[in-house]
DNA sequence: CGTGAATTTGACTGACATCAACTCAGGTGG
DNA sequence: CCACCTGAGTTGATGTCAGTCAAATTCACG
């Protein structure tokens, strides 16, 4: 389930991209190593302006024609399908320095529907315009190979998840997760907030809101982890990783 | 969960590839129209020797360095990752004309291993190799990208099986789309073969065979198909997609 | 402070898993 | 050629994990 750390540069050298990057400070396009300056100027000219997107607001619907990748510069959102009968699958979680939109190149056409769970900033990148820079730019199309890749490994991960786990692995396999995420991204592994409804993680996990509450008070009586609200402690990660690889029985 | 046909190409069109193609006259990298006898040469240059896999027998395994991607020329293959505690979990079944080794890009390593099924060929296609010809040949650059566009959205539909699915309604999505692949390479949508045990059917869809062979017997009391080992004839695949939907109750 | 939505808690149910016995197909060797 | 063997698949009885339903509680927001 872990997922690779998205940004894995030393930190001077993201503050270095950071600094160059005019319209987008955040995103991993930025981030190869080896782009000299005339190409982050050629990077940052069809770099669309940053979108604001209010919480609950869709930023591109199933269906909807592709056009643009949407890199996430600030907040948090959530990918879901719908089914035949109209109920929602939450196919991932997505944070600053993630990409969205892979999904629609196959088809031009979005294959999932994307909300923001906070109020959030993207940079709009028009996929034509990227796809010919990436024909003069090896190591960024290197890099974009990487995170498509990487999207597809995510999803076998989440595979893993719902096809042979029991709802307190898949639930410690959430939090794991997410605790190595924003440990990546320079922010406390073990405190953070939870961005999304107990309905979105229930669904995104293949279980119910109810269990979703059960499981946190029984880790919370394990002593795993401290809850109020969104507002989420971890106490012992390694246990929750053991409970995740199904090594620790979890009463 | 229906997949898009991999090939979408006019007849005529896909002969004519097959026809240049050296040593491969099957796979996708060759089908992407406006290749012209240049570009198709070039192509031809990079792919690798056919390569013989037999039935049982690893392509390539978890952890494996990555170097080349393989295209399927004939039969069957499955992929599968390995849990913590040992037990594998079927990520996809992978046919004619299918690329494997899209997920292995982001880190170089494999992340799945994949088995053959049956007596099986591939093309090897040396990773580096193609990506330097990427740059050089933009039609199939972007081909490229939508095949890996394209494993993404069918790993989103998988999550929308394991997520929210009855296990009839699983099992009908997985026959559905075996028949739609099987028509898009002009074999018959109702009459073919489970390359697959029960027990990998199962496990794909995180089913026990148990289940399997109670809803082979149920759907065909129901009249849906006919079943002879693993002799598979669909006789009602209107059906067969309602109970995908959720709109049939499926007794 | 009040109202509706989100979350929690408990009792009950059901879908699928588990366990176990049995059948069948296909390959092997005498 | 057939008896045997082995692994795959089927069938039935029972168990259980997580879902469903319902009610209580807390939270968010005007």
């Amino acid at each position: 389930m872990d997922q690779l750390p998205a940004i894995t540069l030393p930190g001077a050298t993201i503050e270095i991209l950071k600094a160059r990057c005019a319209t987008c400070s955040m995103h991993q396009l930025c981030l190869p190593m080896g782009l000299d300056m005339g190409d982050m100027d050629k990077l940052d000219k069809i770099i669309g302006r940053r979108r604001r997107v209010a919480k609950g607001d869709v930023l591109f619907r199933i269906g909807d024609p592709f056009s643009s990748l949407y890199a996430i510069r600030l907040g948090h959102f959530k990918t879901y399908q719908i089914n035949a009968g109209g109920e929602e699958q939450v196919t991932g979680f997505q944070m600053g320095g993630e990409l969205l939109g892979m999904d629609a190149i196959s088809t031009d056409k979005h294959y999932c529907s994307a909300m923001a769970l906070e109020d959030s900033e993207v940079c709009e990148i028009p996929f034509a315009s990227l796809e010919q820079l990436l024909v003069d730019m090896p190591t960024l199309l290197r890099h974009f190979h990487r995170m498509m890749s990487q999207e597809i490994t995510r999803e076998q991960s989440v595979m893993l998840l719902l096809g042979n786990m029991q709802a307190s692995q898949r639930f410690a396999a959430f939090l794991v997760n997410l605790a190595s995420r924003y440990e990546a991204r320079g922010y406390s592994a073990t405190a953070f907030q939870l961005r999304m409804s107990r309905e979105d993680i229930g669904n995104y996990l293949g279980l119910t809101i109810e269990s979703i509450s059960r499981l946190l008070n029984k880790f919370k009586k394990l002593g795993l982890l401290e809850v109020a609200n969104r507002e989420l402690r971890v106490l012992d990660l390694p246990r929750l990783k053991a409970i995740t690889a199904g090594t620790e029985p979890c009463g």
